[in-house]
DNA sequence: CCTATTAGGGAACGATCGTTTCCAAATTAA
DNA sequence: TTAATTTGGAAACGATCGTTCCCTAATAGG
């Protein structure tokens, strides 16, 4: 008898973890993109065989969207960590910035970003890629714009900024810091971009 | 016998243009991506048998090549177009990004950019489109950083600005406007982010 | 205990991939 | 005219793709 026979269902118990599964499956997707990633690749970075890996998963596609939901949720847990470290609303906005320009340079640049690769590669024809994309790009402009407000109100920021219009273009500026990112630029040109785009909230 | 014999090689004359040709893949390239664009596609779209197809070009990848050098040479030519109606640096700086963001809305926009989807899709196992991604950055980060130069030398954009740092800037929001295209947002906030940005001119 | 159910794992499947082969057609050079 | 060469086009190739099947192992419920 099991102590946790609540939780429990019937049948064999799962021998892995699907969330520490998932992060081999993003280090995959995110180097080699949805349609060079084959199906050997994965389950061989998530320590699987093929009949496994459709027991957890329906398909490919399945997979990968899972991936990209762990990666959304795993990412967006370290960015509120960093912003929770702001001083204010500049400092805020200043520290998500550098937030991607880290994830632009070196080898974590050249893995990539999982929501530009599944914006450019898959969301043209694929709807529930393109509907993810199109949260996590809201998601990211509605914050830029929150933290410039936020900054207005607590002085950081001048009352003279347009926040929306402002949100618009850092977004643009961190996807657009991605894509150099995947032919990797250094560290110090990345940061560069962060320092002149503060500029715009001055 | 014929007129232009001193051109004409032995054998069967190729009986379609190259570039025509490759005006049909780059479309197919720049919506499917690399490996999701499939010869059968490929040659659908260009009007070519299988075994045409390889007689003019050696693999898959050299039709890619091939495509990604006619974009470039396209695309390079009507930019320069724009450029030279300009009225002084500040104006073809603006023009240059106002030339981004009307291809990154509507159907262009979803479309895509194939510079973006190489650097995405195969820069990072593949040293010839790496080195094509580069050099197509390279060439429009140090464009940028010529005309902020020519702006402070006919007094339309401030000496106070760094050149090469805001050249670094716009590349990242020109990159990044050709990924939020791909989810296709309307031309005017495309256009809204070129608004904002001038603003670091002035 | 037995039955139902699910997972692990490897072999096998049809489909499609990129590529090559083959033959007829069209051209140049001699 | 003949030989050499190249293209057009369709059929065929081996390889690999994503997926399914099948058998064994491990669990829950009765």
């Amino acid at each position: 008898m099991n102590i946790n026979t609540a939780t429990r269902t019937p049948g064999r118990p799962r021998e892995f973890e699907i969330e520490a599964a998932l992060d081999k499956a993003i280090v995959v997707f995110s180097e080699r993109g949805y349609h060079a990633a084959s199906i050997s690749e994965l389950k061989d970075a998530m320590g699987l065989a093929a009949g496994s890996l459709y027991k957890a998963f329906k398909d490919k596609k399945a997979i990968f969207l899972a991936s990209f939901d762990r990666y959304k949720q795993v990412r967006n847990a370290l960015l509120e960590q960093q912003l929770a470290e702001g001083e204010n609303g500049r400092d805020k906005v200043s520290r998500m910035l550098r937030f991607y320009a880290e994830a632009s340079h070196g080898d974590n640049g050249r893995r990539g970003c999982l929501v530009v690769g599944t914006a450019i590669e898959l969301a043209v024809y694929d709807a529930d890629a393109a509907e993810r994309v199109d949260r996590s790009m809201a998601r990211s402009e509605a914050l830029f714009d929150s933290l410039i407000r936020e900054g207005q109100a607590d002085g950081s920021i001048p009352q003279a900024i347009d926040p929306a219009a402002t949100a618009r273009l850092l977004l643009s500026v961190t996807q657009g810091l991605r894509v150099l990112g995947k032919t990797g630029p250094n560290r110090d040109r990345a940061f560069s971009v962060v320092d002149t785009a503060m500029k715009l909230l001055d």
